[in-house]
This record gives structure tokens, C-alpha cells and sequence, in this order.
DNA sequence: TTTTTGAGTGAAAACGTTTACATTAGCTGC
DNA sequence: GCAGCTAATGTAAACGTTTTCACTCAAAAA
């Protein structure tokens, strides 16, 4: 590969010149630069994004880190792609880390991230409380988070209102009619899942529903835990006659097992998922779900993301998108 | 971050000695092995993989590209997964290009890891006559093809038996009395997309079923090209009793008009899917498909380009994984 | 005793950029 | 005719590694 050198050579300039009109800063000659811009194309040069990242921290070399929990959940895909798009249109590369849910594994995911000297992070944590995480925003590495944020730390957050989104869901339940709302929740220990929990039971106890405790499992956020959690609810002697899932890995878990017990929904039972699939209307019958923008959190998150590479003193934002509810025929 | 330079200081060595004990080469004695150990861990060193990337190509800095048409598309997911679960297995960083079926998109993602210094690359080329992918690969970096390969070139490539995947499972359909099988084609810029509906016609031809033309469809692999065509096949006089999709998102589309139709699956159309999804079994009926181990796909193609990188020179291996027909209600 | 050996270490170049600083030369204004 | 300015360019240091080469010193060999 031609390097800036074999450039400064052909067109007889030295290296700093060369710089100069790749950068377009500091005066040059248009003849000069007309020179080097030939010789740049006959060379098929390229400047080398490494030496560039290594040379200077200030100028940015255009890297940016992407850490999410589960590329196997549909909904982190849909994140990564809003993401992506940003980042191609800003002429950004991805560094892609999934640490599936192991905390070890984002420990050293994040280690390479920084010895990479990547520019920004865009980061779904595995903990609210990530010190090593936290330690890089404090070194100024420029962060935002999303789905869940990083307590007592000043961060950009993009975030969607987990509360609001899963009351929503349970109160339209509970308007159809259904009496016996069960909740298969996702991983306590992500703050999303607590919300949706907690907007579950606001809304059973808003609209005069009893809240039963064998009606609540606690999940993982992953398939097999749908299934199993929703094969224990169906066996209860009193079945419940919805279920609200926690996320869609979940939902889809649960399904399965409805469908292999041959119940109809909603008529047996009904299931209403958080989060929508772009395929939920593929499924039979289409699945009621609470619609997360993903593609837009990604989206926003990397436009946060570049505005705070170029302006790292910028106060933080935290930005919160609606959910909607995607009625089908489900519940 | 501190650098070699500190750890140096604070051992009272040279960061010569630092770089021999890092990389376990060159003699150094007991006693200063164990300071600058120690001075690595009270400084919480962690090498530059940017500089050490920029010094020598000669030693593996770690760092893998991976360039995919379509993220959106689970099967490609899958294969990111097998990727990364060997690249962390053996300390490579990912950097994750989709270049969404676009060539222009692609080609700039080339450019990109090619500046970025990769050691290696495992891509699914848009085309096999690709260019500029060829040209890499022909200036020595290490590359291994995925889904696809790259005509006239000797590169290593993981490829799954699609005519034959193809071929069983229309062999299916009529074993199992269907009579009129459509097929729904995937892009047919895409070698495996021809070789599906070569291996449908030859099936068909072997259990003595007519070729229909208006039985074949070609879409572009995207789900609403499943979704029209889908409908295309439902509204002709005389519709089929059966469909072959050429991928997952055609098979998504097309699921969701038959659902919208009302129409019972299988007694009024069956329907057989290439590409299995991890939620197969949640779909109702779960669907019957055409499983490529996709995942393994990705790990294979991760082993053979680790080993391509550490040992540049040895021929090139074609490896074909074979599909296997899941049956389940759906066909 | 002198020479050879080898273990242990350091100095310095190289990778390909950016950038602070120096240099040159032609002009302006007096 | 000279100081001072500006445009245009070059020189060299720096980023953090790896690696070649050279050096020192003590032990082994002669």
C-alpha cells in the first residue's frame, strides 16, 4: 500500500504538504495541490486510518465501539442497524462487541475497546453500576448509553419509557376484558425490566385487578426462560387468560409452548410481547406488542454519539423515545 | 493510558525488556521479569493494539473485519455469532461492516479495513466477480469467503450444499403429494439462489412434476418481495398447494399473507422455507425448513482464517457444510 | 591469563501519520 | 534599500509499539 510518502515522492512535495491538502488546512499552491491530488489517484492512496488514530487523539480517526448484550436479541440487531447507518453516513467504521449477557466478557471487551482508541462508545451495560465503564467516562472517553443508563455519572442516555410503555399494555388488557394478566418479567437485575414490571402492576391495581404473585415469574430475558416460565404458568390450576411478556425473546418462547399445547389465542389465552419484531405480522395470528424504536434509538445514539466527539463539553442529554403499542390480533 | 515508556521507568528498565517479557520472546532475567510485571499491574498497563498494528504487519494485532449484505437478515446474525464466539475465543477484536446489499456501500467498507490494517477478513461479496475483493485477496490478506465465493481466485471459502438442501426439500413436497410447488427465488445475482431453484427444478422433475413457469417467482431476498410475490402466486386461477421460499425474509413475507388470507397451513398451502430461524417453533404452525448451520458456518470460517493468518501460504480449502430438512407442521 | 560464549539488557530505527516550528522568497510600505 | 509581512513549503518530533543490533559482564573454555 502507497503511504504519504510514496505521494510526497511522485509529486516532488514533502509529507507535510500531502497532509495538508488530505486535510485541507494551512495554505497550498493549486498547482502544488493539483500535483498531489494526481499523484494521490494514480497511487490509489489511502491514508492509513491506524497511523492517523495513533498520531493524534484530537483529530478523529473515525472508529467508533458498539457493546450490546445479545446480538441473538432482535432488538439489539435493530439498534446495531440504526447505528450503522449513522456511523456510514459520518464515514465512521463499527467495532462490534457482544458480551451476551457475561460479565467477564464485556470486562475485556471494554479493555480492547480503549486499547483500540476507539473515538466514541455507544454501550447497553450489563449493570447500571459498570465500574469499568464508568472509569472510561470519566477518562473522557466519549459515551452513550443505551436501553439503560450508568447511576451517579453524567452520561448521554437514550432511553424509552419502559414504565409508561408496559402500563399501557396491561391497562389495554385489562380494557378487553382479561381478568388473570400474567407477567413473565426479563432480568431483574437490567433496569428495564423493573420498570416494565412495575408499570404492569400499576396498571392491574389502576384498573381493579388483584395482583397474584403465582401470575408473576421472573425471567432472563432469553428463550428457554419463556419457555419454561410460560409452561409453569399454563400448569397453574388456575391459568392465567394473558400473558404480558418481558421481551421478546420471551414472547417467542412462549409462544412455542402455547402453540404446542394447542391453545388458540387470544381465546385461550392471549399474549401481548414488549417489543415488536419487524416479522410480528408473519406470525399466527399477528402478535399484539409494544413497539420499541430501535432503528431510532441507534440512530440517535450515534448522532448523540458524534456531537459529542466534536463537542465533548457539551452538558449530557438524556433522551427518552415513547413506545407504541402495535394492536394485532393477539390480545 | 500509560505506555510501555512508563511501565519502563518504573521497572528502571528499557521498554525493549518491557516488549520481551509482554510477548514472552527474548531472555530476560526472573527478578526483572517479576518488577516490570509488577510495575504492568500498578500502572494497570494495557498495550496499544493501534500502535502495535502500525509497527509490524509481521505480528498479529488482532483485529478481524467482517463485511455482510444484510444484517436484518437473521441468518447472517447467526453467522456473526459463530464469527465472534471464535474471535473473542482467541482475543480478535471484530470490526462489523453490512453493507446492505449495496455495492457502492461495500466497496467503501472495503477501503475502510483495508486502512484499518485487519488482519484478516471474512466477507459474503456481493458478487463473485468482486474486484476489489479479489485484489485483496491477491495482495495477501488473509480472507475467507462466506455463503459465497469469488470466481476465479484461490481463497478459502464455507459454503453449505444449497442444490442439494434445495433439492431434498422439494423432494419433500411431492413425496408428500403436493402437486403444484411454487418456488420464490431468492436474488438471483446470488450463486445460492441459483442453485436453489436448480435444485427445486431438478426435484420436480424427478418425481415426474411438471415445471410451471408461473410457479416461479423471483424475488431479491427481502421480505416485501416475499409479500408480493407471495400474493402474486395466491391470486393466479389456479394457485399452488405448496411454496418453496428461497430464504427466511421471503419466508416471513409470505407467511404473512397466508395468515392475512386466512388460509390454513398446510391444508390449504404448505409452505417450506430455506434458512431455519431459532424461532422456527414459535411460528403457527412451526415451519418446516431447510436448516443451514449457520452458526457454524461462522465458526468454521472464523478457524480457517485464524489459521490462514498464522500460516499465510497453505492452499486454500473449500468447505461445503450440509443443510438438513427440519420437519415440523408447516409442509 | 586470554579468548569465547551467552545471558541480559539498552539504543535506536521503523511503522504512517499530524503538527509545531523553521525557512524561503516575493511583496508592501516606508 | 530595508524591515516586515505573507504565502508556500519543508524539517523534525511525536504517537506507542516491535525488532535489529550492539553492548556489558560474568562464566566457561582455551
Amino acid at each position: 500500500m502507497a503511504s504519504m510518502d510514496d505521494v510526497a515522492k511522485r509529486a516532488g512535495v514533502s509529507i507535510a504538504t500531502v497532509s495538508r491538502v488530505l486535510n485541507n488546512n494551512g495554505k497550498v499552491n493549486e498547482a502544488t495541490r493539483a500535483r498531489i491530488l494526481k499523484a494521490i489517484k494514480e497511487l490509489k492512496y489511502q491514508p492509513s486510518r491506524v497511523a492517523k488514530r495513533l498520531r493524534s487523539k484530537s483529530v478523529s480517526s473515525n472508529l467508533l465501539g458498539v457493546l450490546i448484550p445479545d446480538i441473538q436479541n432482535p432488538f439489539y440487531v435493530e439498534v446495531l442497524e440504526g447505528i450503522e447507518e449513522v456511523a456510514y453516513n459520518n464515514n465512521y467504521a463499527l467495532i462490534m462487541c457482544n458480551f451476551g449477557q457475561d460479565e467477564k466478557k464485556e470486562k475485556l471487551y471494554l479493555e480492547i475497546l480503549q486499547s483500540e482508541a476507539i473515538d466514541g462508545l455507544i454501550a447497553a451495560p450489563a449493570s447500571e453500576e459498570d465500574v469499568q465503564l464508568k472509569k472510561m467516562v470519566k477518562d473522557g472517553l466519549p459515551v452513550v448509553c443505551v436501553d439503560r443508563g450508568l447511576s451517579g455519572i453524567d452520561v448521554d442516555v437514550v432511553l424509552i419509557d419502559n414504565e409508561t410503555g408496559a402500563y399501557n399494555a396491561v391497562d389495554f388488557l385489562a380494557k378487553s376484558g382479561y381478568k388473570r394478566i400474567a407477567h413473565i418479567t426479563g432480568l431483574l437485575s437490567i433496569p428495564s425490566s423493573v420498570l416494565r414490571e412495575k408499570g404492569y402492576r400499576n396498571a392491574l391495581i389502576d384498573n381493579g385487578l388483584p395482583v397474584i404473585d403465582e401470575l408473576i415469574k421472573n425471567g432472563d430475558s432469553k428463550l428457554p426462560s419463556g419457555i419454561k416460565l410460560c409452561e409453569e404458568l399454563l400448569a397453574l390450576p388456575e391459568p392465567p387468560d394473558a400473558i404480558f411478556t418481558g421481551n421478546n425473546l420471551i414472547t417467542l418462547g412462549a409462544l412455542e409452548v402455547i402453540h404446542k399445547k394447542n391453545l388458540r389465542i387470544p381465546d385461550d389465552v392471549a399474549i401481548l410481547g414488549f417489543d415488536d419484531m419487524f416479522w410480528a405480522s408473519s406470525l399466527n395470528p399477528p402478535l399484539t406488542a409494544v413497539r420499541q424504536p430501535a432503528r431510532e434509538i441507534g440512530r440517535r445514539a450515534g448522532e448523540l454519539l458524534i456531537q459529542r466527539i466534536n463537542e465533548p463539553d457539551r452538558s449530557s442529554i438524556q433522551m427518552i423515545l415513547n413506545t407504541e403499542l402495535m394492536k394485532r390480533s393477539s390480545a
